[in-house]
DNA sequence: TCTGGGGTCCTAGGACCC
DNA sequence: TCTGGGGTCCTAGGACCC
Protein backbone atom coordinates (compact mmCIF):
# COMPACT_ATOMS: atom_id res chain seq x y z
CA UNK A 1 0.00 0.00 0.00
CA UNK A 2 1.24 3.84 -0.33
CA UNK A 3 1.13 5.86 2.40
CA UNK A 4 1.38 9.74 1.10
CA UNK A 5 2.04 11.84 4.20
CA UNK A 6 1.15 15.49 4.02
CA UNK A 7 2.01 18.02 6.21
CA UNK A 8 -1.50 20.39 7.63
CA UNK A 9 -1.11 24.43 6.26
CA UNK A 10 2.59 23.58 6.67
CA UNK A 11 4.19 26.68 6.39
CA UNK A 12 1.65 28.01 8.57
CA UNK A 13 2.49 25.04 11.07
CA UNK A 14 6.01 25.94 11.32
CA UNK A 15 5.67 29.34 12.30
CA UNK A 16 3.28 27.98 14.85
CA UNK A 17 5.86 25.55 16.38
CA UNK A 18 7.86 28.40 17.83
CA UNK A 19 4.66 30.77 18.07
CA UNK A 20 2.29 28.63 20.25
CA UNK A 21 -0.03 31.48 21.16
CA UNK A 22 -1.14 31.56 18.08
CA UNK A 23 -2.97 28.26 17.73
CA UNK A 24 -6.28 28.52 16.66
CA UNK A 25 -5.87 32.02 15.49
CA UNK A 26 -6.23 33.02 11.85
CA UNK A 27 -2.57 33.06 10.01
CA UNK A 28 -0.65 33.54 6.61
CA UNK A 29 2.54 33.21 5.03
CA UNK A 30 3.38 35.24 1.80
CA UNK A 31 5.27 34.55 -1.04
CA UNK A 32 8.62 36.38 -1.46
CA UNK A 33 8.42 40.18 -1.66
CA UNK A 34 5.39 39.98 0.61
CA UNK A 35 3.25 39.74 -2.67
CA UNK A 36 0.82 36.82 -2.29
CA UNK A 37 -0.75 34.44 0.13
CA UNK A 38 0.58 30.81 -0.16
CA UNK A 39 0.13 29.33 3.05
CA UNK A 40 -2.92 29.73 5.46
CA UNK A 41 -4.25 28.13 8.47
CA UNK A 42 -7.91 26.95 8.56
CA UNK A 43 -9.02 29.72 10.69
CA UNK A 44 -7.85 31.98 7.77
CA UNK A 45 -9.51 29.96 4.81
CA UNK A 46 -12.74 29.67 6.78
CA UNK A 47 -12.44 33.60 6.52
CA UNK A 48 -12.74 33.51 3.22
CA UNK A 49 -8.66 34.14 2.16
CA UNK A 50 -7.90 32.39 -1.63
CA UNK A 51 -4.76 30.54 -2.05
CA UNK A 52 -2.32 32.48 -4.14
CA UNK A 53 -4.16 36.15 -3.08
CA UNK A 54 -2.21 39.28 -3.66
CA UNK A 55 -2.02 40.75 -0.06
CA UNK A 56 -2.68 44.47 -1.40
CA UNK A 57 -5.91 43.48 -2.19
CA UNK A 58 -6.71 42.27 1.13
CA UNK A 59 -4.74 44.44 3.06
CA UNK A 60 -7.78 45.61 5.29
CA UNK A 61 -9.64 42.98 5.33
CA UNK A 62 -6.50 41.19 7.39
CA UNK A 63 -6.07 44.18 9.34
CA UNK A 64 -10.01 44.18 10.52
CA UNK A 65 -9.53 39.81 10.94
CA UNK A 66 -6.52 40.29 12.93
CA UNK A 67 -5.04 37.72 11.15
CA UNK A 68 -1.05 37.02 11.67
CA UNK A 69 1.16 37.69 9.06
CA UNK A 70 4.36 36.20 8.85
CA UNK A 71 6.94 36.54 5.49
CA UNK A 72 8.31 33.45 3.58
CA UNK A 73 11.18 31.85 5.76
CA UNK A 74 12.32 29.10 3.63
CA UNK A 75 15.36 28.44 5.44
CA UNK A 76 13.41 27.39 8.72
CA UNK A 77 10.63 25.37 6.86
CA UNK A 78 13.65 23.35 5.27
CA UNK A 79 15.43 22.64 8.20
CA UNK A 80 11.82 21.30 9.76
CA UNK A 81 10.75 19.40 6.88
CA UNK A 82 14.46 17.75 7.12
CA UNK A 83 13.60 16.70 10.19
CA UNK A 84 10.05 15.45 9.00
CA UNK A 85 11.34 13.36 6.47
CA UNK A 86 14.23 11.63 8.52
CA UNK A 87 10.97 10.46 11.25
CA UNK A 88 9.03 8.85 8.37
CA UNK A 89 12.02 6.60 7.38
CA UNK A 90 11.68 4.98 10.46
CA UNK A 91 8.34 3.75 9.15
CA UNK A 92 9.64 2.68 5.85
CA UNK A 93 13.09 2.13 3.94
CA UNK A 94 10.74 2.73 0.43
CA UNK A 95 10.30 6.64 0.71
CA UNK A 96 10.04 9.45 -1.59
CA UNK A 97 10.15 13.03 -0.96
CA UNK A 98 8.05 14.22 -3.17
CA UNK A 99 7.94 17.95 -2.23
CA UNK A 100 8.71 20.22 1.45
CA UNK A 101 5.80 18.58 2.86
CA UNK A 102 5.04 15.58 1.42
CA UNK A 103 6.02 12.40 1.34
CA UNK A 104 5.09 8.53 -0.51
CA UNK A 105 5.58 5.70 1.66
CA UNK A 106 5.67 1.96 0.09
CA UNK A 107 4.58 -0.59 3.13
CA UNK A 108 3.99 -3.98 2.20
CA UNK A 109 3.13 -5.51 5.71
CA UNK A 110 -0.43 -3.77 5.68
CA UNK A 111 -2.12 -5.50 8.32
CA UNK A 112 -3.48 -2.80 10.19
CA UNK A 113 -3.15 0.66 7.87
CA UNK A 114 -5.52 2.40 10.08
CA UNK A 115 -3.23 2.18 13.37
CA UNK A 116 -0.09 2.56 11.52
CA UNK A 117 -1.59 5.75 9.98
CA UNK A 118 -2.55 7.17 13.29
CA UNK A 119 0.45 6.05 14.63
CA UNK A 120 2.31 8.20 11.78
CA UNK A 121 0.32 11.32 12.69
CA UNK A 122 0.98 11.09 16.40
CA UNK A 123 4.73 10.37 15.98
CA UNK A 124 5.25 12.82 13.58
CA UNK A 125 3.29 15.64 15.66
CA UNK A 126 5.14 14.78 18.65
CA UNK A 127 8.17 14.58 17.30
CA UNK A 128 8.73 17.72 15.26
CA UNK A 129 5.15 19.68 16.27
CA UNK A 130 3.78 19.68 12.84
CA UNK A 131 0.49 17.79 11.98
CA UNK A 132 0.44 15.74 9.45
CA UNK A 133 -2.34 13.81 7.49
CA UNK A 134 -2.12 10.47 6.02
CA UNK A 135 -4.05 8.86 2.84
CA UNK A 136 -3.35 5.14 2.02
CA UNK A 137 -4.45 3.67 -0.90
CA UNK A 138 -3.02 0.98 -3.72
CA UNK A 139 -1.27 3.60 -6.21
CA UNK A 140 -0.42 7.21 -5.83
CA UNK A 141 -3.07 8.90 -7.41
CA UNK A 142 -5.38 7.32 -5.24
CA UNK A 143 -3.23 8.11 -1.89
CA UNK A 144 -3.61 11.80 -3.76
CA UNK A 145 -7.12 11.76 -3.08
CA UNK A 146 -7.45 9.36 -0.01
CA UNK A 147 -5.32 12.64 1.58
CA UNK A 148 -7.77 14.93 0.98
CA UNK A 149 -10.45 13.30 2.42
CA UNK A 150 -7.73 12.68 5.64
CA UNK A 151 -7.42 16.49 6.27
CA UNK A 152 -11.18 16.75 7.15
CA UNK A 153 -11.38 13.86 9.24
CA UNK A 154 -10.92 14.00 13.13
CA UNK A 155 -7.69 11.50 13.19
CA UNK A 156 -6.56 13.30 9.70
CA UNK A 157 -6.38 9.66 8.72
CA UNK A 158 -8.45 8.20 5.51
CA UNK A 159 -7.64 4.56 4.33
CA UNK A 160 -9.18 4.17 0.53
CA UNK A 161 -8.98 0.63 -0.45
CA UNK A 162 -12.12 -1.35 -0.86
CA UNK A 163 -13.99 -1.66 -4.72
CA UNK A 164 -17.37 0.15 -3.99
CA UNK A 165 -15.64 3.13 -1.65
CA UNK A 166 -13.49 4.29 -4.61
CA UNK A 167 -16.07 3.92 -7.61
CA UNK A 168 -18.48 5.90 -5.29
CA UNK A 169 -15.31 8.18 -4.66
CA UNK A 170 -14.86 8.81 -7.82
CA UNK A 171 -18.02 9.45 -8.67
CA UNK A 172 -18.33 12.20 -6.14
CA UNK A 173 -15.01 14.03 -7.60
CA UNK A 174 -14.81 16.73 -10.13
CA UNK A 175 -11.70 15.86 -12.81
CA UNK A 176 -10.21 19.08 -11.72
CA UNK A 177 -9.16 17.88 -8.33
CA UNK A 178 -6.75 15.08 -9.56
CA UNK A 179 -3.39 14.82 -9.32
CA UNK A 180 -2.24 15.63 -13.34
CA UNK A 181 -5.47 17.30 -14.49
CA UNK A 182 -4.58 21.34 -14.89
CA UNK A 183 -6.63 23.97 -15.88
CA UNK A 184 -5.86 23.02 -19.07
CA UNK A 185 -6.89 19.87 -19.53
CA UNK A 186 -9.82 20.73 -17.27
CA UNK A 187 -11.43 23.06 -19.34
CA UNK A 188 -10.44 20.58 -22.50
CA UNK A 189 -12.35 17.22 -20.23
CA UNK A 190 -15.17 19.87 -19.39
CA UNK A 191 -15.31 20.17 -23.23
CA UNK A 192 -16.34 16.85 -23.81
CA UNK A 193 -18.31 16.39 -20.90
CA UNK A 194 -16.17 14.60 -18.72
CA UNK A 195 -16.41 16.17 -15.32
CA UNK A 196 -16.07 13.40 -12.79
CA UNK A 197 -13.42 11.28 -12.07
CA UNK A 198 -15.22 8.60 -12.72
CA UNK A 199 -16.42 10.02 -16.56
CA UNK A 200 -12.71 10.02 -16.90
CA UNK A 201 -11.70 6.60 -16.60
CA UNK A 202 -14.44 5.43 -18.91
CA UNK A 203 -12.82 7.75 -21.55
CA UNK A 204 -11.20 5.98 -24.63
CA UNK A 205 -7.30 5.24 -24.05
CA UNK A 206 -6.04 6.19 -27.98
CA UNK A 207 -8.62 9.58 -27.49
CA UNK A 208 -6.40 10.49 -24.12
CA UNK A 209 -3.16 9.64 -26.43
CA UNK A 210 -4.28 11.61 -29.49
CA UNK A 211 -5.16 15.03 -27.84
CA UNK A 212 -3.36 14.29 -24.59
CA UNK A 213 -0.45 12.82 -23.38
CA UNK A 214 0.99 9.47 -21.98
CA UNK A 215 0.70 10.85 -18.54
CA UNK A 216 -2.59 11.99 -18.29
CA UNK A 217 -3.23 8.07 -19.05
CA UNK A 218 -1.52 7.00 -16.73
CA UNK A 219 -3.41 9.04 -14.37
CA UNK A 220 -6.43 7.29 -15.64
CA UNK A 221 -4.57 3.86 -14.79
CA UNK A 222 -3.86 4.52 -11.78
CA UNK A 223 -7.61 5.60 -10.75
CA UNK A 224 -8.71 2.27 -11.91
CA UNK A 225 -5.79 0.65 -9.38
CA UNK A 226 -2.98 0.22 -11.65
CA UNK A 227 -0.17 1.48 -10.50
CA UNK A 228 1.71 3.97 -13.12
CA UNK A 229 4.10 6.17 -10.73
CA UNK A 230 6.11 3.84 -8.87
CA UNK A 231 7.54 5.30 -6.12
CA UNK A 232 11.35 6.57 -6.68
CA UNK A 233 13.54 6.37 -3.91
CA UNK A 234 17.09 7.65 -5.00
CA UNK A 235 17.25 11.05 -4.90
CA UNK A 236 17.64 11.92 -8.44
CA UNK A 237 20.69 14.46 -8.94
CA UNK A 238 19.20 17.96 -9.84
CA UNK A 239 18.68 18.89 -13.67
CA UNK A 240 18.36 22.61 -13.25
CA UNK A 241 18.90 25.28 -11.03
CA UNK A 242 16.68 28.45 -10.82
CA UNK A 243 17.17 31.62 -9.58
CA UNK A 244 14.85 34.66 -10.45
CA UNK A 245 13.15 37.44 -8.34
CA UNK A 246 10.72 40.24 -8.88
CA UNK A 247 12.56 43.74 -8.59
CA UNK A 248 10.69 45.91 -5.83
CA UNK A 249 10.48 48.85 -8.00
CA UNK A 250 10.60 48.66 -12.17
CA UNK A 251 14.01 49.22 -13.23
CA UNK A 252 14.89 51.17 -17.06
CA UNK A 253 18.43 51.11 -17.41
CA UNK A 254 20.90 48.44 -18.70
CA UNK A 255 23.03 48.75 -15.67
CA UNK A 256 20.81 48.37 -13.02
CA UNK A 257 19.51 45.25 -14.81
CA UNK A 258 22.83 43.87 -14.94
CA UNK A 259 23.22 44.33 -11.17
CA UNK A 260 20.20 41.98 -10.73
CA UNK A 261 21.54 39.17 -13.37
CA UNK A 262 24.72 39.04 -12.16
CA UNK A 263 23.44 39.31 -8.41
CA UNK A 264 21.29 35.95 -9.28
CA UNK A 265 23.83 34.50 -11.77
CA UNK A 266 26.14 34.89 -8.07
CA UNK A 267 23.60 33.23 -6.35
CA UNK A 268 22.99 30.53 -8.67
CA UNK A 269 26.52 29.34 -9.09
CA UNK A 270 26.95 29.12 -5.56
CA UNK A 271 23.43 26.76 -5.28
CA UNK A 272 25.47 24.54 -8.71
CA UNK A 273 28.40 24.29 -5.77
CA UNK A 274 27.07 23.57 -3.04
CA UNK A 275 25.21 20.39 -4.52
CA UNK A 276 28.76 19.78 -6.17
CA UNK A 277 27.51 20.54 -10.16
CA UNK A 278 28.76 21.73 -13.13
CA UNK A 279 26.43 23.49 -15.67
CA UNK A 280 26.59 22.93 -19.45
CA UNK A 281 24.09 25.72 -20.65
CA UNK A 282 22.48 28.63 -18.65
CA UNK A 283 19.74 30.96 -19.57
CA UNK A 284 18.63 34.40 -19.02
CA UNK A 285 15.24 35.89 -18.64
CA UNK A 286 13.99 39.41 -18.24
CA UNK A 287 10.53 40.31 -18.25
CA UNK A 288 8.16 43.72 -17.65
CA UNK A 289 5.02 43.77 -15.34
CA UNK A 290 2.70 42.04 -16.90
CA UNK A 291 -0.45 43.09 -14.53
CA UNK A 292 0.38 46.45 -15.54
CA UNK A 293 0.34 47.79 -19.10
CA UNK A 294 -1.13 47.00 -22.15
CA UNK A 295 0.36 43.85 -24.08
CA UNK A 296 2.32 46.69 -26.50
CA UNK A 297 4.68 47.79 -24.10
CA UNK A 298 5.06 44.09 -22.11
CA UNK A 299 8.21 42.35 -23.46
CA UNK A 300 9.77 38.86 -22.28
CA UNK A 301 13.67 38.40 -23.68
CA UNK A 302 14.72 34.94 -23.06
CA UNK A 303 18.04 33.51 -24.27
CA UNK A 304 20.05 30.60 -23.68
CA UNK A 305 23.43 29.60 -24.80
CA UNK A 306 26.12 27.18 -23.71
CA UNK A 307 29.60 27.20 -22.10
CA UNK A 308 32.50 25.95 -24.37
CA UNK A 309 33.12 23.39 -20.81
CA UNK A 310 30.96 22.91 -18.11
CA UNK A 311 31.57 24.87 -15.28
CA UNK A 312 31.13 25.82 -11.95
CA UNK A 313 33.14 29.46 -11.74
CA UNK A 314 31.32 32.44 -10.36
CA UNK A 315 33.72 34.51 -12.62
CA UNK A 316 32.83 33.02 -15.67
CA UNK A 317 29.24 32.46 -14.83
CA UNK A 318 28.46 36.15 -14.14
CA UNK A 319 30.63 37.15 -17.16
CA UNK A 320 28.72 35.12 -19.55
CA UNK A 321 25.24 35.63 -18.31
CA UNK A 322 25.78 39.54 -18.40
CA UNK A 323 27.41 38.87 -22.23
CA UNK A 324 23.89 36.96 -22.63
CA UNK A 325 21.67 39.83 -20.99
CA UNK A 326 22.77 42.65 -23.68
CA UNK A 327 21.12 40.72 -26.37
CA UNK A 328 18.04 40.43 -24.68
CA UNK A 329 18.05 43.94 -23.51
CA UNK A 330 16.20 46.86 -25.10
CA UNK A 331 15.31 50.02 -24.11
CA UNK A 332 12.70 52.09 -23.11
CA UNK A 333 10.66 49.22 -21.38
CA UNK A 334 10.28 49.03 -17.28
CA UNK A 335 11.43 45.88 -16.14
CA UNK A 336 9.94 43.62 -12.99
CA UNK A 337 11.39 40.54 -12.91
CA UNK A 338 14.65 38.16 -14.47
CA UNK A 339 16.16 35.37 -13.57
CA UNK A 340 19.11 32.73 -14.48
CA UNK A 341 18.60 29.34 -15.01
CA UNK A 342 21.57 26.67 -15.31
CA UNK A 343 21.01 23.39 -16.91
CA UNK A 344 22.88 20.10 -18.52
CA UNK A 345 23.94 20.01 -15.45
CA UNK A 346 26.74 17.27 -14.20
CA UNK A 347 29.07 16.32 -11.41
CA UNK A 348 31.84 17.90 -10.79
CA UNK A 349 34.19 15.39 -10.58
CA UNK A 350 33.25 14.01 -13.98
CA UNK A 351 32.72 16.57 -16.81
CA UNK A 352 33.90 16.80 -20.45
CA UNK A 353 36.94 18.05 -20.57
CA UNK A 354 38.06 20.38 -24.48
CA UNK A 355 40.54 21.19 -26.50
CA UNK A 356 39.13 24.13 -26.79
CA UNK A 357 39.70 25.52 -23.26
CA UNK A 358 41.73 24.87 -20.56
CA UNK A 359 40.52 23.71 -17.39
CA UNK A 360 40.78 26.39 -14.78
CA UNK A 361 44.06 26.70 -13.08
CA UNK A 362 45.06 25.80 -10.06
CA UNK A 363 44.94 29.42 -8.81
CA UNK A 364 41.33 29.69 -10.21
CA UNK A 365 40.18 26.94 -8.08
CA UNK A 366 41.48 28.11 -4.99
CA UNK A 367 40.08 31.62 -5.61
CA UNK A 368 36.66 29.97 -6.13
CA UNK A 369 37.01 27.72 -3.21
CA UNK A 370 38.22 30.80 -1.05
CA UNK A 371 35.05 32.77 -2.12
CA UNK A 372 33.04 30.08 -0.73
CA UNK A 373 35.03 29.67 2.27
CA UNK A 374 34.71 33.56 3.28
CA UNK A 375 31.23 33.51 2.59
CA UNK A 376 30.11 30.44 4.01
CA UNK A 377 31.91 31.56 6.86
CA UNK A 378 31.21 35.40 6.95
CA UNK A 379 27.80 35.82 5.27
CA UNK A 380 26.79 35.20 2.08
CA UNK A 381 27.23 38.65 0.92
CA UNK A 382 30.71 39.17 1.84
CA UNK A 383 32.99 38.72 -1.30
CA UNK A 384 30.99 39.81 -4.56
CA UNK A 385 32.05 40.84 -7.96
CA UNK A 386 32.08 44.00 -9.40
CA UNK A 387 29.21 43.77 -11.71
CA UNK A 388 26.89 42.53 -9.03
CA UNK A 389 24.93 45.11 -6.76
CA UNK A 390 27.33 46.50 -4.22
CA UNK A 391 25.16 48.89 -2.46
CA UNK A 392 23.67 47.71 1.03
CA UNK A 393 20.10 47.23 0.25
CA UNK A 394 18.02 43.90 0.84
CA UNK A 395 16.71 42.79 -2.91
CA UNK A 396 13.63 41.61 -1.11
CA UNK A 397 10.98 43.30 0.73
CA UNK A 398 10.48 40.65 4.53
CA UNK A 399 8.86 42.56 6.71
CA UNK A 400 7.35 40.14 8.86
CA UNK A 401 9.83 37.41 9.24
CA UNK A 402 9.98 35.20 11.79
CA UNK A 403 13.61 34.46 13.42
CA UNK A 404 15.74 31.60 12.35
CA UNK A 405 15.09 29.93 15.56
CA UNK A 406 16.83 26.57 14.41
CA UNK A 407 19.65 27.27 11.75
CA UNK A 408 21.05 30.55 13.24
CA UNK A 409 22.77 31.02 16.23
CA UNK A 410 21.55 34.69 17.27
CA UNK A 411 18.46 33.32 17.34
CA UNK A 412 17.99 30.50 18.99
CA UNK A 413 14.52 30.83 21.41
CA UNK A 414 15.77 31.85 25.04
CA UNK A 415 13.15 30.17 28.04
CA UNK A 416 13.29 32.78 30.49
CA UNK A 417 11.99 30.74 34.10
C1' DT B 1 2.54 51.60 -4.49
C1' DC B 2 1.41 46.66 -4.31
C1' DT B 3 0.42 40.45 -7.97
C1' DG B 4 6.17 34.37 -5.85
C1' DG B 5 9.70 31.03 -6.94
C1' DG B 6 11.50 26.63 -8.35
C1' DG B 7 11.05 22.54 -10.49
C1' DT B 8 9.93 18.04 -13.99
C1' DC B 9 8.22 15.65 -18.00
C1' DC B 10 6.27 15.14 -22.75
C1' DT B 11 5.84 16.01 -27.68
C1' DA B 12 5.79 17.93 -32.35
C1' DG B 13 8.61 19.37 -35.63
C1' DG B 14 13.07 20.59 -37.49
C1' DA B 15 17.71 19.21 -38.62
C1' DC B 16 20.43 15.79 -39.76
C1' DC B 17 22.09 10.96 -41.18
C1' DC B 18 22.42 6.81 -44.57
C1' DT C 1 3.27 13.21 -65.10
C1' DC C 2 6.74 11.33 -62.24
C1' DT C 3 11.40 12.64 -56.95
C1' DG C 4 12.05 6.92 -51.06
C1' DG C 5 12.21 5.08 -46.72
C1' DG C 6 13.80 4.74 -42.24
C1' DG C 7 15.98 6.46 -38.64
C1' DT C 8 18.13 9.63 -34.38
C1' DC C 9 18.82 13.74 -31.80
C1' DC C 10 17.65 18.24 -30.19
C1' DT C 11 14.73 21.92 -28.59
C1' DA C 12 10.99 25.21 -27.73
C1' DG C 13 6.90 25.35 -25.80
C1' DG C 14 3.25 23.51 -23.23
C1' DA C 15 1.53 20.89 -19.62
C1' DC C 16 1.82 19.76 -14.83
C1' DC C 17 3.41 19.94 -9.68
C1' DC C 18 4.40 22.15 -4.83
Amino acid sequence: MIFLVDCNNFYVSCERIFRPDLQNLPVVVLSNNDGCIISRSSEAKKLGIKMGEPVFKIKNFIKNNNIHVFSSNFELYGEISNTIMLELKKFSSEIEVYSIDEAFLKIKNNSNLLTLSKEIVYHIKKITGIPVSVGVSTTKTLSKIAVTFAKNKPNNTFILKDKSDITEVLKSLDIKNIWGIGSNYKKYLYQNKIFSAYDFINTNKNWIMKKMNINVLRTREELKGISCFPITISNNPKKSITVSRSFKGDIHTYLDLEKRISDYAFICSRKLRKEKLTAYSISIFIATNRYKYHAKSNYYGFISDNFLVSTNNYIEIVKFSNKLLRKIFKNNFSYKKGGVILSNLTSQNSFQTSYLKMPDSYKQNLLMNSIDYINNTFGSEKIKLASQNLEDITILSRKKLSPQYINSWNDIPNIII
